[in-house]
DNA sequence: CGACCGGTTGGTCGGGCGACCAACGGGCCG
DNA sequence: CGGCCCGTTGGTCGCCCGACCAACCGGTCG
């Protein structure tokens, strides 16, 4: 694409040992001698690019962010249906998320992070939010959803379901990330409750009061 | 309860600190004086308790999930209809986790750890999740839900659902924790499709054949 | 050909980490 | 009353962390 001499796969090198070693263990308890040594290096050339670790992992964040949100929207890019735009969106987020190491960096090692190193990284996560909740009220707009769901709330259980199966999903399993979206697709849009043990339609959408708030 | 001289609930004080300590910065970046100074002690007497920070870790773990299992058990004792137990149980998962530091640090922390301290956290949590794959197992035992789900994978859909809540939920915010569990379950329960916008019925458990399994 | 300069090398520095321990205090029991 | 022992104290130890830098290498361009 652009010009590349000979020093721009080694800036990857760097972030791809980064990502894997973040992931395996963590930020906290991975040392910069160890990622240098992982990208066939010496600690003094990873401070020439970043000066600190946390540069490293927000500049990992950014561009994670930024790949996992090209990927998604080439992936969703020639559909108009907005519900179906969500579905292939969460396909594409999961496989993502399954394929690369950073983008399973970002669901957790900010946590580490204090100051203006963790405000940088939130609000880049806010920015990430920010595009899901779009597709979710363009999906509600169509009016193919139930009309009384809460939306936000509907964005945080998308997410929070697909991001977690970064937490059990093993590459030698049965499932390819296409079958696990699909069938979390399956039990969210259809329900897992049979057709005829549902409560009366009323109960939809009013959900007992007499529970609710208590506790 | 039992007999409780002066020095029991001091044992306490170091594994709330730690836990509150270990939720907010994550365990690597928090160190034993840290939490030493949080319990009001010093950390020769962490020392004395927990030879190791791991050890400090692995127990907390297992007293938090001793105690989330207790929480959700003592919320269903008394409910026989199996859907409502699991329901019931993930309203009052939900509201220990977010409830409990100790509850939270078992979801994140355990990746720091490396060798024989990580393999007994993956054994407890397999144990923790054996339990909710009962009640899983139950619910759909009763044939009140659709007939072919992969119940394994409802029960990551419902645990890693749950547990997601955690990264954004704040006390301050409107809903309280039993509110944003009924709102997940009528997403699941239910689904999340206008009744009006269905597929016809034969899609419901053979989802579009001619997409799984490429990409 | 020689000056330049982006990038690497190998080593160093102060700090603060987890782990440890000798000495001690004071409550409990014989 | 005296001895014991559980638990705390305050400090230390060696290690290795993140950060840093002077010297250097080699490709590029005037």
């Amino acid at each position: 694409m652009t010009k590349k001499k000979t020093s721009a796969p080694v800036d990857d090198r760097f972030l791809d040992a980064a990502a894997r070693l973040f992931r395996q263990q963590g930020f906290e308890a991975t040392t910069v001698r160890e990622i240098a040594k992982a990208a066939g290096s010496l600690p003094g050339s990873l401070h020439y690019r970043y000066p600190t670790k946390a540069a490293l992992l927000i500049d990992l964040t950014r561009r994670g962010m930024d790949a996992d949100l090209a990927a998604v929207r080439s992936a969703i890019g020639n559909v108009a249906d907005p519900v179906e735009r969500l579905r292939l969106a969460l396909r594409a987020r999961l496989s993502y998320l399954l394929s690369r190491d950073a983008a399973q960096v970002i669901l957790y090692d900010w946590r580490a992070l204090k100051g203006k190193a963790r405000e940088e990284m939130i609000r880049l996560r806010d920015r990430y939010e920010a595009f899901w909740s779009g597709l979710v009220y363009e999906a509600a707009g169509s009016g193919r959803l139930r009309p009384d769901l809460d939306l936000k709330m509907l964005r945080f259980l998308l997410l929070g379901a697909i991001n977690s199966v970064a937490q059990w999903y093993s590459p030698r399993g049965q499932c390819g990330p296409a079958e696990v979206a699909d069938a979390f697709w399956e039990f969210l849009a259809f329900g897992v409750l049979d057709d005829a043990h549902r409560m009366p339609a009323a109960r939809r959408g009013a959900p007992e009061p007499a529970l609710v708030g208590e506790e």
